[in-house]
DNA sequence: CCTTTTCCGACTATTATGATAGGTTTTCTT
DNA sequence: AAGAAAACCTATCATAATAGTCGGAAAAGG
């Protein structure tokens, strides 16, 4: 049950992104080494959340990555879908249709139940925080500081 | 985000063990038929659950398997704990030691928060669900069948 | 004694992860 | 126009985990 680094690396490009929402384009330089990321590494990881329309790029110097739409309209859900494919503990939960099922036991299968709770309740944590809420979070951590 | 079959297998071995709680031991030839696991694997999973104590072994002829406390004493949780180790979605938040940091920007790390969330809600899905439960909502279902 | 069963250790094929390497294209600045 | 800075793209790779398989040893019942 360990999220890959895809997932906890986009997140944290995301929100450096967030953090620097309206100034232009942010070079993927800048946010590894302030996130401590491999440049090359999280080069392959925004390619993805590009293709997926989350951030834009500029080509050439000067050039960079910004967000698509405002921090408070994309959820840490919508980064880790993209990143780890969607979230399911278990394969048996992909086969939504009642028909093909993977395991073949569906109807009876008792478990099944559990991980299809476990799935939701993830879900509704990881959809119900924004970009803009980290950033929130991040200015009253800084308040407390001082 | 996936659970490996360790955690699945062995919820589902438990699970048949609490089907048949009082009824002596249960080979484990029979689970694995049941279950739908392969014989072998399984026994180095049923090896890892003994180890734990959550269930004893009679060896030799006739032998098998018995849960070593009542169904409902026994949480999913449990299980997949012993099984895939501790419930934590990211790394960082195994050290609980304050001091003794992963990531050294533990005190500024604003998504740290978020993976705790993610931990909280599944521990407390998963904690909430025990061995009895399963075997109760087994029985409605097969009278909801007739 | 023989079968059934747990127990134990070693081995293995496949896959995902987490990169690294090297080069191409684009664009800004000088 | 030159050069630097940056995104983009493809290939390669080492390591580790997963999900087993295999072969046998020891225990216990009939």
């Amino acid at each position: 049950m360990k999220l890959s680094t895809k997932g906890r690396y986009g997140v944290a490009a995301m929100y450096d992104l967030a953090l620097h929402y309206g100034q232009g384009a942010i070079s993927l330089k800048s946010v590894a080494q302030r996130q401590g990321i491999s440049e090359h590494y999280l080069e392959q990881l925004m390619g993805t959340l590009r293709k997926a329309g989350y951030v834009k790029s500029v080509r050439g110097a000067q050039g960079g990555y910004a967000l698509t739409k405002e921090p408070a309209q994309i959820s840490v859900g919508d980064i880790i879908r993209v990143m780890e494919g969607p979230i399911a503990p278990v394969d048996c939960l992909l086969a939504d249709d009642a028909s093909r099922t993977f395991c073949s036991r569906v109807d009876i299968c008792v478990t099944r139940g559990v991980w299809a709770k476990v799935r939701d309740s993830i879900t509704s944590v990881l959809d119900s925080i924004s970009l803009d809420d980290l950033c929130k979070e991040e200015e009253e951590k800084r308040q407390g500081d001082e």
